[in-house]
DNA sequence: GGCGAAGTGGAGGATGTCGTCCACTTACGG
DNA sequence: CCGTAAGTGGACGACATCCTCCACTTCGCC
């Protein structure tokens, strides 16, 4: 054989859904169960919610956390890097849809869905997790292809001319302020605001001039991250 | 002199700017230093912050800040009463306000601008210290205010047929999502976000019919508090 | 001035979370 | 089977925050 010693390549990436394949059996299965009772735990008591109590809920020891996620931030990035992952194929479709504009609707929808449902989720798409190292060439690619499909929608006409890429980070904060809501009102909230938001993103009738303020400097990856204590 | 024994209407409310007439000149000071450590500190590190930070903000040992405000709910109460009744007042001027949608626009705008300016006042105008009594019969009074409010507009033609009340709820809690951004980029946002919904909200033209999806059952005192710990 | 009550600051016990360490258990290749 | 290394749980020390208690200081009236 080619070569041996257990030169296994540089665990190839951090925090992604990648379960070390060689990892005893039982070991994974916890790891798992781990997850699980993370994302349980932090949509009930957000993303601050004691380790403890994620490890309670999962039946394991802390020990056993702590050791597969040495800090909050991986085991929130590890949480929901499933949700991330979704997103970004939603991006795909929408790329791929012929009309751009209801591409863009539909991909919005279900981010913010997603945002509204899995509390602790816009933790990380919000960048509020730097740590995340891998998520950073992710997030370009995110922005990227948001900003293609946003101009490709204006080019066809179905967003008015002052619209801003940055008006979709702006969407998504103000969706995240719904998410507090228990999850049928915030459900019906972020789904009103969507339609209202799309409806305002239209070309404007030509009676109407209708200027808007500037756009805020945001991209996806610029949000301010909350002030942790000086 | 026509009257002396200190016969003040008691109190005439509560948990408002009126520091106890009858407290000691240097209680009645450090009372307000304390308030406005508070709301400094609440602005840079949340409504969560130490209280031992406020105090020290403050000048004061924590003795001090726990003998007048008990709990942290006091104080968050009391450090944003100026704000409020700023808003209260508001209000009132919008219901003078002879152009309806006019007086509604200006009135969100002026709300919106301190939501996203005085971090930790949504904490209180968001229904999420109960504690806070005498507030429940000013939210009362907004909220039917309110409801005068956007009803006249309505019927003014200023609102689309299909406006509903929780519609401000809806927009005030999306405007709390942007509230985490630095301070100028959130007061732009805030202002974009705010054209967009109003040109959301105004009647459609005819030819689109546009129907939105049912409002989420919120009002202003009905948002939803984030869990404690259970 | 001087005296009493109101006011003050900081120490300190109680509580809760973090993250580590180590003696025990379990998977699984021989 | 059985040995061994991987895996595990919970106890534990460090640390932060809460809030109370009490000896000392200051205000303000006589």
């Amino acid at each position: 054989m080619p070569d041996q010693t257990s030169h296994k390549p540089p665990e190839h990436t951090a925090g992604g859904p990648p379960a070390d394949p060689n990892l005893r059996a039982d070991a994974r299965r916890n790891r798992e169960r781990v997850l699980e009772a993370a994302r349980e735990t932090f949509a009930a008591q957000g993303v601050d919610a004691p380790m403890s109590a994620v490890a309670r809920r999962a039946g394991v020891g802390v020990a056993t956390l702590y050791r597969r996620f040495p800090t909050r931030s991986a085991l929130v990035t590890a949480a929901f890097t499933e949700q991330l992952s979704l997103c970004a194929s939603a991006l795909d479709e929408a790329l791929a849809d012929p009309d751009p504009g209801h591409g863009l609707y539909t991909l919005l929808e279900k981010v913010c869905t997603t945002l509204v449902t899995d509390r602790g989720f816009e933790t990380v798409l919000m960048a509020r997790f730097p740590e995340a190292l891998d998520y950073d060439k992710e997030r370009a690619r995110a922005e990227e292809g948001l900003a293609r499909l946003v101009r490709r929608a204006r080019e066809a006409g179905q967003l008015r001319e002052d619209f801003d890429p940055a008006d979709i980070a702006l969407l998504l904060l103000a969706v995240t302020g719904l998410a507090g809501q228990p999850r049928e009102t915030a459900l019906a909230a972020s789904r009103r605001l969507l339609t209202y938001l799309f409806q305002a993103f239209r070309p404007p009738p030509p009676g109407r001039p209708a200027p808007l303020p500037p756009a805020p400097p945001m991209g996806l990856g610029e949000v301010h991250r909350p002030t942790g204590r000086p």
